[in-house]
DNA sequence: ACAGTTTCCCGTAAATGC
DNA sequence: TGCATTTACGGGAAACTG
């Protein structure tokens, strides 16, 4: 009598952090002949786990116990929902069931959930367990966290294989990429396409590998920094999913974004296109970072150049909206008049008519234009309600 | 054997947040004999008030015994220092030692601290407490909670009346006005002149009162509204020093902002300015705004007229500081070519004269301007490291 | 329904442990 | 020492509670 079953957490299914409250939902897929007494289920943190020789042990430091009631939406199932569970730390052990050094977001716990139930004198015990979780004490994790989740449920069909990380398989290219994509487009409403995707497999796995066979390891997916950079592949890539699901959202899902380039295909698009031609790329050299490149028309006849601005994170954003800065944006060359140098988007799209449905998409908190000021009677003042 | 003693916080003095740690120090101020035993202080919440007829009860969470030491930095006295206090709910209690339906804010408690010691086979109870605390379980509380605090030290020499709040004396406004001129000065740098007071007397007891003799009761300060506004006068100011310490601190320690300026005194001190003449004031509307007011040319020989924009508050300011602001301002009338309408700061100071140095005096997080952006040879990007 | 009050928890910064 | 991990708590918002 066992059923899979899936907790849920508001932000990522399958994080819990310590003190946190969260939700979890156990059904009984199989209908009981009617029963006079109240199926009751307990509810228990990695109890499979020998304590001692776990890292870091855990428990529920709310009520654990909860009587199951018909579930109105489905036919009659008996189902029950813990609202507020809190899990707390205990304490930290020595001896550790698995092998090597394992960072915390690597760690897997589970949730166990038991009833028991008597027909006609016989007891008969029901168990399930959820799906593995991480338990992460600070938000700073979750990028690591979710990697783990996303990891384990590509490679095992197991429902519970807490010793999966003491040594990860594999992933395919041709597996990971559809996860990534899927990743964009659960979180934003747009996934990735060919070009970006390509641009992403070269950056992992290096240009000469046959793509969607080539194999990639956990570490170098996650652990390993990306050569003379300070963070692995999934971090960057990750750090521009929080940046547009916070900042660029319009403007991503109305692909205006091509944002996975790297500076050799960035070259080639804009080598022969008009002076004024610009593109959106991610940084490849900071976290959370969006820039652009413009074609600038040279002096006297020699072969255009290709400019870029520093990076816009998410703390310029916040203060102003990127489509607002890509219309406002001006270069002071000394002695000219300041001029706006980004005019096509990349083919050749006048700027306007990309962007202009997103002016403004989030209010500008910083406007310093007013329209017409409001205006009373001679020497009257503030007539905006005071 | 009894001494006055404070215990600190690093927001506001005297009050404290459930679960939120906390510091004080007691210090015995006589000299003792050289004893051969360790003097052990204890801390107790709320001593003196009969469990069952407070409010809400507390209690301190952690140790609450230790060992006074040999303090260095003075003349040999024993001293202890409390460094993470955190006090706890118990529950609300039905009767309260205090009358009338107080808020929260105006609950006042104390800690004790006792300490035995024993000489010839005496023992001496030694035994102090704290000034009057207030606890408050939210930020959105803090201000009342401070005026809690400034009524009860202006208005009292005891240390320790926790029944103040049931029936709280009047302050004159001599009184009133050093408190409030003094609580600008030691939490920006520049405390209210005799104008601004003036303002500020009108504004809380009417214009005709004699001012420095007039009473004001603790409700009228704090807990009445303003007639047609939905705060108090306390919440009013107080919103615009935290305005002040957060966006404006430069401009107003330089002085340039009048601030405090009834409508009258804005028309009187404007009425025979030059056009683009302008003053800077908090809004009377609105919970910590600011906005400024300027003479505009008429058009064909009529009055001038002045003209004010709505406030701005901390979420606009946050996003662009107030000097580049004022330096940036432009009003767009149909048809011209939009004008920046500030000139000269009232009385005559040209605008750039007393703003100068404060522009970008906080970073412009939002720039949109780029001096000479970086640039490599011909169809290279990213010259910023990447 | 409402206001006063508390809880909740993200996100950053700082502290801590290893 | 440096890195991994946890704690602290301001701030805004939701939830609570009489």
């Amino acid at each position: 009598e066992k059923q899979p079953w899936m907790p849920t957490h508001p932000q990522k299914p399958l994080i819990i952090k310590p003190g946190v409250q969260f939700t979890t939902k156990v059904r009984l897929l199989v209908k009981l002949p009617e029963v006079d007494y109240q199926l009751k289920v307990k509810t228990i943190f990695d109890k499979d786990l020998p304590p001692g020789r776990v890292r870091r042990q855990f428990f529920i430091l709310t009520s654990t116990h909860k009587v199951m009631d018909v579930e109105e939406s489905s036919n009659g199932c008996l189902s029950v929902e813990f609202r507020h569970l809190v899990t707390s730390h205990l304490h930290l052990c020595v001896f550790c069931w698995f092998q090597g050094p394992l960072s915390v977001m690597e760690e897997l716990h589970s949730l166990s959930f038991e009833a028991q139930f008597n027909i006609l004198g016989i007891n008969i015990d029901l168990e399930t367990c959820s799906f593995p979780l991480v338990v992460s004490s600070s938000l700073s994790q979750l990028s690591g966290c979710w990697a783990s989740i996303m990891w384990y449920n590509l490679l095992t069909d197991k429902p519970r294989n807490l010793g999966f990380f003491a040594s990860p398989p594999q992933a395919s290219w041709g597996q990971l990429s559809e996860v990534l994509s899927w990743q964009f487009s659960t979180f934003t409403g747009r996934g990735l396409n060919r070009e970006q995707l390509c641009m992403l497999g070269e950056k992992l796995m290096g240009q000469q590998a046959s793509h969607n066979e080539c194999q990639v390891s956990w570490s170098k997916f996650c652990k390993e920094n990306i050569p003379g950079k300070p963070f692995s592949f999934w971090m960057w890539l990750d750090s521009i999913l929080e940046l547009i699901k916070k900042h660029l959202l319009p403007i991503w899902n109305d692909n205006c974004i091509m944002g996975f380039v790297s500076k050799e295909t960035e070259r080639a698009c804009l080598k022969d296109k008009e002076p004024g031609t610009f593109l959106l790329r991610f940084s490849e050299s900071h976290l959370g970072g969006i820039t652009f490149t413009w074609v600038k028309q040279s002096d006297s006849g020699e072969a255009p150049k290709l400019i870029s601005v520093e990076p816009y994170t998410k703390s310029r954003l916040s203060a102003l909206p990127f489509a607002n800065i890509i219309r406002d944006y001006k270069v002071i060359v000394d002695g000219e008049v300041p001029e706006n140098p980004l005019k096509f988007l990349y083919p050749d799209i006048p700027k306007d008519e990309s962007f202009r449905r997103h002016y403004n998409s989030q209010q500008s908190k910083g406007k310093m234009f007013t329209k017409t000021p409001h205006r009373t009677g001679p020497l009257s003042a503030e007539t905006h309600s005071e």
